[in-house]
DNA sequence: GACTGTGAAGACTTTCACAGCA
DNA sequence: TGCTGTGAAAGTCTTCACAGTC
């Protein structure tokens, strides 16, 4: 991701592996609905099984965050959540904007999970005046004209893109300049940023791509034991756009380098 | 990812490292891009900028693939976004069925990008009467209870759930037996399916947690210069619910667990 | 006896840096 | 000369396996 500055050097203590962070959420995920279920301890391995891991990997991630389970029992439900909340800064409020109120910006304003977990969705913002005004999922739309005012009056930090491609860095330029220090992408493009400011992004294309490649490989394995799918041994000659070709125009694909309607590519 | 067999044996040759195979997308993009642009070559300092990636990551991902650079010069453009395309197996057709047309689902039908590379929307699928028949994004809407029939016809083998989370283990139980074998998941919810099935998961309410850590780090940076935010050196005892309440009711967390009304959680 | 916490080993990924080729 | 392709080093993440504790 693009995080900021030269790479955590890691003092030791507070130095949370990335990979652990990204797990987080799925502990607190199964852990909230042992809570609702009223279910007082859970062992290593029922919650890694909850949360569709395994349980070395949940066990060695919860000791980033200090021992708080107890041994020949397991770890207090509520205990952990409270802890697991608190060190994904879930025990504060953070009012989130989002710019692109199309079908997708539009399905993400009602996503009711928003809300419940210490996000609070502070304004929609759209560039089409048509909009403005009008509300989505009980919040009304205002224009991006008002988008840095907006930023600074609600001390909003994280920021959701969900317009065009096309229109993703200026926006998220704005976004960062009136201090915004966290975005989230759903803009198929690669966005940049300054130092100080993590980028994530969410795209369903690259999500289907990396699907359809694996999906490829199991077709391939049906047959042949060893050796990919069809295509063979030297790489060398023998593929259709030849390695120089002058044309410009090998009839592949069409219009995508820009804004396809609503989402991700 | 719940991909099964036991960890690819990696003869060599076809192993490509699943880093890699995330990262093919997104090279692909940069370079439909350039293609557009009609731009005849680019070196990997070029298109790694353009993607996203420092040059050497690009350039021994590639290496995986095989040698399709040229060395003073860089890559042809045309033939690289045909040779991954091959890989990723984009240049044939996946036909594919969304179920749950909710709001994300209607966005995600709508989603121009998805027609663009290979995938198609076969169908969309949902359990509601009341949608059956309706067109979203110009394609009608089916009843759930010809999954199946659907799926086996179009010979569909990947499958999008966008239903609430506490129908989305079934949908995928569903999808599974009737020949889907990859599945994109954007309930919150953990989807165990038998081996040789893959899950991709996308989740709005992971990531928003994930920023919001590293925006918690950040505001804790601004005064201290080592240890965290405001919270302190010894854990053990002092934190609101006691390790080891009875209660059963510590007062945090609204309604979760399930279903909220459209998306990730 | 049951289950956590964690060093140590192993696997995977990234980065370096340079040999090799057009 | 300019830029790719790639061994080797460094860094990160996962898994093992067992000592420690309740």
């Amino acid at each position: 991701m693009a995080t900021g500055r030269t790479h955590r050097p890691a003092t030791r203590s507070r130095g949370i592996p990335e990979a652990t962070v990204a797990r987080l959420p799925l502990y607190l995920r199964a852990l909230t609905a042992l809570s609702e279920r009223s279910v007082p301890t859970v062992s290593s391995e029922e919650l890694a099984t909850a949360a569709g891991v395994n349980s070395a990997k949940l066990r060695k991630d919860f000791s980033y965050l200090g021992s708080y389970g107890t041994r020949g029992v397991g770890y207090d439900v509520e205990y952990l959540v409270y802890q697991i909340s608190r060190e994904l800064g879930l025990t504060q409020d953070w009012p989130v904007v989002i710019v692109g109120i199309g079908n997708l910006g539009a399905a993400l304003a009602g996503y009711g999970g928003f809300a419940s977990r210490g996000f609070r969705v502070a304004a929609l913002i759209d560039a089409d005046p048509a909009m403005t005004g009008r509300p989505v999922a009980g919040i009304p739309v205002q224009h991006s004209d008002d988008l840095e005012k907006i930023i600074s009056e609600d001390g909003v930090s994280i920021g959701v893109i969900a317009t065009p491609a096309g229109v993703a860095q200026q926006v998220c330029d704005r976004l960062v300049a009136a201090g915004v220090t966290s975005i989230l992408n759903f803009a198929p493009t690669v966005l940049s940023v300054p130092d100080g400011v993590d980028v994530r992004k969410v795209d369903l294309s690259i999500e289907l791509q990396i699907l359809a490649f694996h999906e490829q490989r199991k077709a391939g394995e049906e047959s042949s034991a060893e050796e990919g799918p069809d295509t063979d041994a030297e790489p060398a000659v023998a593929a259709p756009p030849a390695p120089r070709g002058a044309t410009g125009d090998t009839g592949r694909k069409g219009p995508d380098g820009d804004v396809p309607a609503v989402m991700p590519a």
